[in-house]
DNA sequence: AACACGCGTGACAACGATTACCTTGACATT
DNA sequence: AATGTCAAGGTAATCGTTGTCACGCGTGTT
């Protein structure tokens, strides 16, 4: 029945001691004998004995486990993201729990009472839009990546949204675009929200006009964000630029320009993506590893499973612009 | 300290009833009386009481929980099974623990022990190269993706590598093709050797010679796969058509043709990616949806676990190939 | 000589839920 | 009326590990 019948007294048995003593030497306990050790030790390589972790949770209260909560766990971004998680966690001897709030709020809530309940020892979430002020009573740490949550005013790691934002539009502008176009995801997501802040603060203080016609905002898929394109292709007065705020977006972007054949439409991604340098022209992006922004979130979660408290200042990661050639395109002179 | 500090024996003393009954209503034990279950779930609601999935898990002896290991989280192709197993997880109330095996043989093993030592209700595995038979003294069921595992003879979650490969090779040789190149990761992988047989059956049976100069067999990333379709190119007399056989490896080729601009190169790969729809010339592909084979690993993980056994026979889920362009490029006339 | 102290160790009680087993009373059956 | 059946609920043991506390012993201190 049990997975492995070899339980910790089995051992104590087998080397003639307490089962306290036994665990002592498992946990690495300077307080026994050498030689007493050494039977121990040699009992639990003998009867291949391994610790039954959900006892020792239960003893201790925590499990060495961390969860994380992403919208999606497919998009490359957040993979990457959870990899890098799990790549440092693993020699730590810390399993990672991984979920997904399926970019429902509902779901979002159940989820991570779910990881909780599972008295996971520190929690990394990339919020949607639910309310998160129930985590203000719980002692779990908890981390925010990529964006803050709702409801609860508390520091996250995120990348420069907005000023990386701000720069590509300049980008595109100092090449001569006046009519630049925005595509984003669904604005009650903040790290939409703040690019598109950053496109307009570009937009007005080049004292450019921000086009309604020119504003996609609520692209969550690769086949709207080409709908969207199409649509804005298809105006009297079409975009000769086009900023899109997400790589999911863009994919949906490039494929539109790529079946009208327009390489004269400048273009450029906030976030990289697998093939952005192999395109004719190659697009030009905002590079935002997930990693680094992984591994920052991961470093903060350490501490605070130190006893670090919870700091109310976001760690914020720099971004920076790539020009491969679709960013770079000049704005045709005006037809009309 | 704790999370919460509601236990069961309070939302008992709550409703009055003993901490036995309370956990009758708590799992949907049909013996309670209708306004005891009220009582006891008004508490329930009251104290916002939630069960502790440790203490749960200790005393059933499982944990409702399944291990997923696969060689790269960072994987598309993975990323995305990972994502469908955790969707069809999720409603049962399943948590899903996702490790990386890191492509390393000593890692393997660990991280399964470490799975199992969490007693995880049953594991789902992409094994990499590691001896597994250890697993048959083991009672956790286990299913295996993608490929079958080194040392036991069990049934597993397959694509049809060697028809797929098979196949796309007669598909570019129909295009007159006969200096057809192959780059595959590690030979030591199921995956990589199966579509290596699926290309040798097919240029043994189309009496075309199969020179070692084309075969790049080690690409275990696209930066070697564009190292060696580079180094291929530059031969006296290069192939006509290169066939990956992998998804990541066939970044690293269009990388090198396009840097080349060598459009007049046929190429296939084995697995889609993100814009080989839109690359110019679009990429022919054999598509094998992660999805469709996570599905199947974790319905026959479900019937593991409601009892039965395991299976030796595979399930093989079929491939189609997906003509873009890339693979219909016909030979050009030798030059000799 | 009395005392405190550190060390190695073990007995025992948690941790919080489930489960095997038991009691009780209501009702049906003979 | 006696008995059987079954629903509803309770008691105490249990899952495997670890923390608390106490013990015996040798040593250095006063």
């Amino acid at each position: 029945m049990s997975l492995s019948p070899v339980r910790l007294r089995d051992v104590a048995l087998a080397a003639g001691t307490s089962t306290k003593t036994a665990s002592r030497v498992i946990n690495g306990d300077a307080r026994v004998a050498t030689d007493t050790r050494h039977r121990v030790q040699e009992a639990v390589d003998q009867l291949g004995y391994q610790v039954d972790l959900m006892a020792r949770s239960l003893r201790k209260g925590v499990d060495d486990t961390v969860g994380i909560v992403v919208p999606t766990i497919g998009d490359p971004f957040f993979a990457k993201a959870i990899e890098e998680i799990e790549q440092m966690a693993l020699p730590r001897g810390i399993n990672l729990l991984v979920a997904s709030n399926s970019r429902d709020p509902k779901c979002e809530r159940k989820v991570v009472d779910g990881l909780l309940a599972r008295r996971v020892s520190g929690l990394i979430v990339t919020p949607f839009s639910a309310d998160y002020s129930f985590l203000e009573r719980v002692v779990t740490p908890v981390v925010f990546l990529d964006r803050h949550p709702n409801g609860m005013d508390v520091g996250a790691v995120i990348v420069d949204d907005e000023g990386g934002a701000y720069r590509i539009v300049m980008h595109l502008a100092s090449f001569g675009h006046r009519r630049i176009a925005l595509l984003t995801d669904d604005l009650t997501i903040e790290t939409s929200r703040l690019r598109r802040e950053g496109y307009v603060r570009a937009m007005l203080e080049l004292d450019l006009p921000i086009e309604q016609e020119f504003q996609a905002t609520w692209c969550v898929d690769a086949a709207q964000a080409e709908a969207c394109t199409n649509d804005m292709l298809d105006l009297d007065h079409p975009p000769t630029a086009i900023f899109s705020a997400r790589s999911e977006t863009s994919l949906g972007v490039v494929r539109a320009l790529h079946l009208r054949h327009r390489t004269d439409i400048a273009f450029a991604s906030f976030g990289d993506f697998a093939t952005a340098d192999v395109l004719s022209p190659a697009i030009t992006v905002i590079d935002h590893d997930p990693r680094t922004l992984a591994r920052r979130a991961m470093e903060m979660l350490s501490e605070r499973l130190d006893g670090a408290p919870a700091s109310p200042v976001d760690t914020i990661v720099a971004v920076e612009v790539i020009a491969r050639g679709s960013g770079e395109l000049p704005a045709l002179r005006a037809v009309s």
